[in-house]
RNA sequence: GGCGCUAUCGUCUAGGGGUUAGGACGGGUGGUUCUCAGCCAUCAAACCGGGGUUCGAAUCCCCGUAGCGCUACCA
């Protein structure tokens, strides 16, 4: 009989979740909900103490746009609290102090900032920095002596001879030997807890089963391993996923651009896009289907399929993607999408906002054009403003088409008589000109559009008049005329 | 410096002792068409190097090399 899996996230409150966070946070919860487990979500503050509130908010909205609810953690609750390491200081001193009077750990009364000077001096000296065990040394009364004494001191754990190794879920057994590893310090002078000593003792107190995490954790992994077994505990199992990395091949940061989910999510990334892609960065099903939704995900998930390497994070494909997922939305929905964009950026606001159906109208025009809101002006600015002021490049092809005014001036005439103004007949009457004309459709459709829309790409025109309407159609059209007519090389001559 | 991990198209990857080494993004070309997007078709693009083992190695082993990570009283 397996034990249910229990497995968990611990970030430390930086203020907002990492792409890399968010895809260690995702396999956790996939490989919770696949196996029916539970997912953990433990903060990790025994450092900085400020601030927690604000900089949790930003880790815990972005789990929550993504869709990965914790079933124990902050504002959940849970049997295994509290979930803030900063609330959980005594059980890592008791550890530790139990650690140290087994003889396990000892007192180390050196000074950091001594330390740091050996450790430099070790590595300029081309000698790994390890701790020299000056501590250890002290006799038993020594050391008990300063402490009574009053004299500040950490606790530093005894790294055992021989050597550690387990069997990883994604990369098979890791072998370190341990005199490569020093004697870390478990409790800091302060009675704070170090990293590796908080994790191991919570993972043990939150009973996790597996603990999922990025791959540069591998070489801690050893010395928690050593401090389970230390304390008399199980380790849990471990799976190191690969790193993400930027498009240069380090370590994905803010200066490769957008790093925070939710700075995706303000950039009109859907969160089912950002899951899929997330998933398939260090994960792949069969190598083919590449669209999954979350609960196919947590179907077909499994850790024997993550890959060992590390994964650059491809923009592009993120933006292709997001274009698969906002294309198959209802249009309501994406009218609701792009209404949002406009209303956060500013980009257009008051009474043109207002008219939800007119947005509707327009957004179903630009059609699939659109993978992500934020694409909306580019093809639908002109619908929105009194007069367009046409693009140079567009404009100066229309000048360079002598009969361009008279047709758009002719244009403008049937449109203005053209019953009823809907769609078909309006394609008639365009191309009936064109026919008149004898020339193809594209001839007055396109001097059309750079009238009407100021560009030389736009939804389809009919749809463009449409939503002008017959008025502003007719007045653009003419304006346009006009305009060219007056800047004609062959008038001026 | 030490330790560890990794190595298939530009990128994400599938495969894995005998394959035309497959898919996706991106790129090229053609088609549809009023432009663009989309869609369809199509092309180019990879097994890091060297040694083994083997009838046969991209695949297994070793050695290099490279990248990344860790080497804190950070997490």
């Amino acid at each position: 009989m397996t034990s249910p899996v229990r497995v968990r996230f611990a970030p430390s409150p930086t203020g907002y979740l990492h792409v890399g966070g968010a895809r260690t946070a995702l396999f956790n919860y996939l490989y919770a909900r696949q196996h029916g487990g539970t997912f953990v979500l433990r903060i990790e503050d025994t450092d900085q103490d400020r601030n927690v509130e604000a900089a949790l908010r930003g880790i815990l909205e972005g789990l929550s746009w993504l869709g990965l609810r914790w079933d124990e953690g902050p504002e959940a609750g849970g049997p295994h609290g509290p979930y803030f390491q900063s609330e959980r200081l005594k059980s890592y001193a008791e550890a530790a102090r139990r650690l140290l009077h087994e003889g396990k750990a000892y007192r180390c009364f050196c000074d950091p900032a001594d330390l740091k000077n050996r450790r430099e001096a070790a590595l300029a000296r081309g000698e790994p920095p390890k701790y020299d065990r000056t501590c250890f040394r002290l006799t038993k009364q020594e050391s008990d002596a300063r402490a009574a004494k009053g004299d500040a001191y950490a606790i530093r754990f005894l790294i055992p001879e021989g050597e550690t190794s387990w069997e990883d879920e994604v990369r098979g057994t890791v072998t370190f030997q341990n005199s490569t590893l020093d004697d870390l310090v478990i409790l800091r002078t302060d009675q704070h807890p170090t990293y590796n000593f908080a994790a191991v003792v919570d993972d043990d107190a939150m009973r996790i089963t597996h603990v999922l995490r990025g791959d540069d954790h591998i070489s801690n992994t050893p010395r928690q391993i050593q401090l389970y077994r230390a304390l008399g505990l199980t380790p849990p199992r471990f799976g190191h996923l690969p790193m993400i990395l930027g498009p240069d091949g380090t370590r994905l940061s803010k200066r490769h651009g957008a790093v925070s989910v939710t700075a995706f999510r303000d950039d009109g990334i859907l969160p089912q896009a950002m899951v899929n892609f997330l998933a398939l960065l260090g994960w792949a099903y069969d190598g083919e289907r590449e669209i999954f939704t979350i609960e196919e995900l947590t179907q077909v998930f499994s850790l024997d399929r993550v890959s060992k390497n590390p994964a650059i994070f491809n923009y592009e494909k993120l933006d292709w993607m997001n274009g698969e997922y906002f294309r198959a939305l209802p249009l309501s929905t994406r009218a609701d999408l792009v209404a949002a964009y406009l209303e956060s950026t500013g980009a257009l606001k008051g009474p043109a906002l207002r008219d939800r159906a007119f947005l509707e109208r327009a957004v179903e025009a630009v059609g699939d054009r659109m993978k992500r809101p934020r694409q909306f002006l580019e093809y639908a600015a002109y619908l929105y403003v009194e007069r367009v002021e046409p693009e140079p490049e567009p404009w100066a092809e229309l000048l360079a088409k002598p009969s361009a005014a008279a047709r758009l001036k002719k244009l403008a005439s049937l449109l203005e008589e053209v019953q009823p103004f809907e769609h078909d007949p309006i394609e008639k009457a365009t191309r009936g000109l064109a026919a008149s004309e004898g020339v193809k459709a594209g001839e007055v459709i396109m001097p059309a559009r750079i009238a009407l829309t100021g560009k030389k790409v736009s939804p389809g025109i009919f749809d463009v008049i449409l939503l002008l309407g017959r008025e502003r159609t007719v007045e653009r059209l003419r304006h346009a005329a006009e305009r060219l007519e007056a800047e004609s090389p062959a008038r001026t001559s």
